[in-house]
This record gives C-alpha cells, sequence and structure tokens, in this order.
DNA sequence: ACCAGGGTGTAATAAAATAACATAACAGTT
DNA sequence: AACTGTTATGTTATTTTATTACACCCTGGT
C-alpha cells in the first residue's frame, strides 16, 4: 500500500464521500500541474476532465462525447479523442483496457502505472499502487530477461460495499 | 513460476522452436479436452483456433477473419466470435485486452487467470503463471475487502530476444 | 501585422463487436 | 428412417469504439 492511505475509500465510498469535493479538488489538482508543465488545459479538455471525474466508474468516450454534446455543439469523435489524449498524456487519467474506458487519476503528480480494482456491480475502480504487485512483477519480469516498460493490472470483482448489499 | 518450466520459452523462442510442433500439440490438446468434456471442438472452431497459433502473437479478431475468408466462403464477424467465444469458455484461448486481439492458451487444460508478457518488438505474448505475482494480488484484493473473481495482468516491454537485437 | 504551433471543426472511414433472425447439422428417441 | 430438441452456422444489418485527413482558427512571440 503506497499512495493512497486506504486505495478504494472514495472509489468505493458510495454514498460516503463528498464527491463535490473529490471533482473539484481532481480539478484543480490538474491545473496546478499543467500550469507547472506548461501544459495547456483548455476549457474543453477540461471540460471533458470534470466529466470522467463526474463518478469513480470508468466512462467511455463516446458517453463523454454524449454528454460533451449537450452543452458543445461542435463535439465530434475527435474532439473527445483528442482531449483523452491529452489528458492520458499528462497522467490526469488512465484508461481501463478491459472496458475502453476511462477514469480519473488519483495522483497525477507523480508517474504512474496504476492498478485498479473495478467493481462488476456499481462499476466503480479504485485505483492502487500495491508495492507486493508491483515488486512481484518486476522480479518476474527481471528473472525472465523481459525489459518491462508499462504494466496493465486490472481486477474484477465486488467491492466490500457490494459484497454486503450482495448478500444481504 | 509455476505451470511451465520456462515461461516464454516458445513464445520467446523466435527462431528457436519447432512452431509446427508447437501448434500440433496445441490443436491436439484441444481436441482431447473438448472430447472429455464433451464440448464440440468443430471444424470451424478447430481451424480458428488453428489461426490463432499460427503465431505467438496475439492475432485480432478480424484478422483471422480475413484468413479464414480466404478458404472459407460465407465466413462473417459473428463467425469468428462465436468461434472465438467457444474457444474462450473451453479456455483455449486468452484475450488480451490491452491489444483487443487473442493468443492461444499454454495450459488448456486448467482454469486459470493467465498473465501476459507482451513484446512491442515482435508482438509475441508470453503466457505465465507466477505465484508472487497471483499472491500479491489476493492478498491486497483480500486486504481490501475487494472479492476478486478476475484478473487482467498484461505487461508491456521487451523480449529478451528483441532486447539483444535492439542494443545490437 | 505577421507567422508558427498548437488546438479545434468537420467529414469520412476504419476497426471491433453485437443483434436478430433464418437455416442447417447433429444427437437421441421412437 | 422420420421426429424432435438442441446446438452450430449463415446472413444482414447495426452498434460501438477509434482514427485519418484536411480545413480553419486562435494565441503567443516577434
Amino acid at each position: 500500500m503506497t499512495l493512497q492511505k486506504k486505495p478504494g475509500a472514495a472509489a468505493f465510498g458510495g454514498a460516503r464521500h463528498d464527491h463535490t469535493a473529490c471533482v473539484a479538488e481532481a480539478l484543480s489538482a490538474a491545473e496546478t500541474i499543467c500550469r507547472e508543465r506548461g501544459a495547456r488545459l483548455t476549457k474543453l479538455r477540461r471540460r471533458v476532465l470534470e466529466l470522467i471525474w463526474s463518478s469513480h466508474a470508468p466512462i467511455g468516450a463516446y458517453e463523454v462525447l454524449r454528454r460533451l454534446s449537450q452543452e458543445h455543439q461542435s463535439a465530434a469523435p475527435p474532439t473527445v479523442y483528442r482531449a483523452l489524449d491529452f489528458l492520458l498524456e499528462q497522467g490526469l487519467i488512465h484508461r481501463i483496457e478491459s472496458l475502453n474506458a476511462f477514469v480519473g487519476c488519483v495522483a497525477p503528480s507523480e508517474a504512474h502505472a496504476g492498478q485498479f480494482l473495478i467493481c462488476r456491480h456499481c462499476g466503480a475502480a479504485a485505483e492502487m499502487r500495491d508495492r507486493r504487485v508491483n515488486n512481484a512483477i518486476g522480479r518476474t519480469a527481471s528473472d525472465l530477461g523481459f525489459s518491462l516498460e508499462a504494466a496493465t493490472v486490472e481486477l474484477r470483482g465486488l467491492c466490500p460495499e457490494c459484497r454486503e448489499s450482495d448478500s444481504a
């Protein structure tokens, strides 16, 4: 357990966390980071980031597009994909390969290869960076002479919340 | 390291392994398994499996379709996807989420959640099942109260072969 | 004002996956 | 052999996800 006190606390917190604050924090962090890097977080890109942060469940590019269209006449696939590319480059979001969807990054200031716990019931994805997992992966790769560059780790199952309500 | 003596040995072996034998073995194992289970490995399904095994690099559904079409007049997307679904259910192939592609399973007789090392240079994907990685994932999930059902682990980088030729 | 880049608009298309319904092949029963 | 239920395949269309190519337009630096 490294980056977050309690990984999944927000993502799996359900009703228990103040999501408005959660989004505000993410956006403000993004602005700071982009300013520092001289990257341009335009209105459009910021808005896309906000839409992605609208919940802790990964959201597809075309769902972003649908929502964006309601307020942005000229939105089209490239509009969204370009914004997503920018956000990915800046490490402000992650792509969930197994869902073809995107989710906000909880610790965008650091270089990262996120690992995700994805709840099949509520859809939320909690980002974590577990030392043991990283170590195990790193060791395995090096044992095999494989030069590791990136890792996709996506775990599916039931989050604590949904687990309860499932058995209830 | 569990299932294979040397994970990646065949996948990353390049010129060094007898791929014809490798495919023959996979097909014959598939037939045995299906016979035992009463599952029907039809000609079509067998051929799709063979196409997937044509190399150790994951292959996309539409690439399978293109090749299949050359010999099978009526091949269409559902033809291929249905065969793929069958092969996935039987555990004869794996889906590589980060590539939208499929690869033969090296140990189809057992229940499995494969982990993959994917070479960005030659495209080969070596399947492994590393105890440490599995343990780390299992522990992390249970620490967080997450009920783990499936795991996608896909590592990208350079395989030993390509690493050499890269620096050469 | 000019210009160079980066950002966005727009139209078309490619790539990946599924839906829905029709037909055919097959296994077990009579 | 004919009947029947099931599973497999054929066929057409559509949906979902992602990219290409080119035009336009800001914005910052000179």
